[in-house]
DNA sequence: TTTTATTGATTGAACGTTCAATAAAAAAAT
DNA sequence: ATTTTTTTATTGAACGTTCAATCAATAAAA
């Protein structure tokens, strides 16, 4: 049922079904046959739009950096001026709700990461998001205190996010958004502690 | 060239060069042949030892929990009845030092990490060591304070602990071991800071 | 009638497993 | 001390399977 315009539509249809059949049964497992039946669509269809299945997965692994840094944007665009502490906590925010910590984009996200160990260009777009997420960080934390505490801090919350977040991909039912949340915020307090002795209990 | 007494050798060797084809080429590329060209033996070989790729792959990850929770018993065995603070650290620096957290064995760790979210048996290994880490963590800060808020900081330490592994594993030269000690130790010890006004400085 | 979108059988490469053949070592026999 | 037999260890070619990619055929839309 050729329309014009399809474009858009499949390429959308397959990345969401390459995260559906991620979920489902492993990268390892995940076959483009798989895949196109997910996407109610036929094989050759994939190596049509994206050149191959290299092509797909790397597009879903960029879709999903894209759709995390949104979150992560958005939150902070509704804080303006915010105070550093106000940013870091949308930057924290934004890093667990982005599309669910559970479910298929945090196993897809997972696999990538495992994945990104040797393929070069997967792990070029891991890069590029650990450091926007280390610089955001830092930059923030660099209004509070010295450069190189600044730098210890961002380090440690970057590598509390990532625990958390594998642990939420990990465990069966995932540990609970919530829970994470209250344990990255309660980190970031500690670290700020001693920098903002005007919120005392 | 065959000898008695072999078995036990070649399953070592084989194990060795899992891990050192899962460091060079991944999981998905380290097939049997490039394994069985690691030991030095033929690929037939393994199917004998291990009864199929399968079976190797799970004796390596047996290997490696085995060895990480050797090296942390050890550490504590050192104690004897140290303070809960000084078992938390030795279980700290038992996770760090375990055989290296960049190199061969790393990689291989993440790798199965990501493999057990669809492969039952590793599943099943990966959780009991979970579960170990998080009992020790738990039974160690119920000494300082209550249920509730023991059960809390174990999942931020083990959370914490997991992330700069991950980290560790992922960098290009991996993330400073000694680095990351620090920032679980210093975790530690904010955690800790409303529990052992001690040690104040 | 031309263009755009899609199919699915086919192809070739790669993989894990199997097993008959082989060879070294150990045991037994001379 | 040799030689023969048995046991143990190992090989690697062959087999069957699975997969990604290809492309001629097809069909709807323009």
């Amino acid at each position: 049922m050729p329309k014009v315009g399809m474009e858009p539509i499949r390429r959308q249809q397959l990345i969401q079904a390459t995260m559906a059949a991620i979920d489902e049964v492993g990268l390892a497992d995940a076959t483009v046959a798989r895949i196109a039946r997910h996407a109610g669509v036929s094989a050759g269809i994939i190596s049509h739009y994206f050149g191959g299945k290299d092509g797909l997965l790397e597009a879903t692994m960029r879709q999903i950096l894209t759709d995390l840094g949104d979150a992560v944007a958005a939150r902070r665009r509704a804080l303006a001026n915010g105070s550093p502490r106000a940013h870091l906590g949308a930057i924290i925010d934004g890093n667990f709700d982005h599309s669910q910590v559970t479910g298929p984009v945090a196993k897809t996200w997972l696999a990538f990461w495992a994945s990104s160990m040797h393929t070069p260009r997967l792990a070029r777009l891991q890069r590029v998001n650990d450091r926007r997420l280390y610089a955001n960080l830092s930059h923030q934390f660099r209004r509070l205190m010295p450069r190189e505490e600044a730098r210890h801090a961002a380090r440690g919350l970057a590598a509390m996010i990532d625990g958390l977040w594998l642990r939420g991909a990990l465990t069966p039912e995932g540990l609970a958004a919530d829970r994470a949340r209250r344990l990255a915020h309660d980190y970031l307090d500690q670290l700020l502690a001693a920098y903002e002795p005007l919120s005392e209990s």
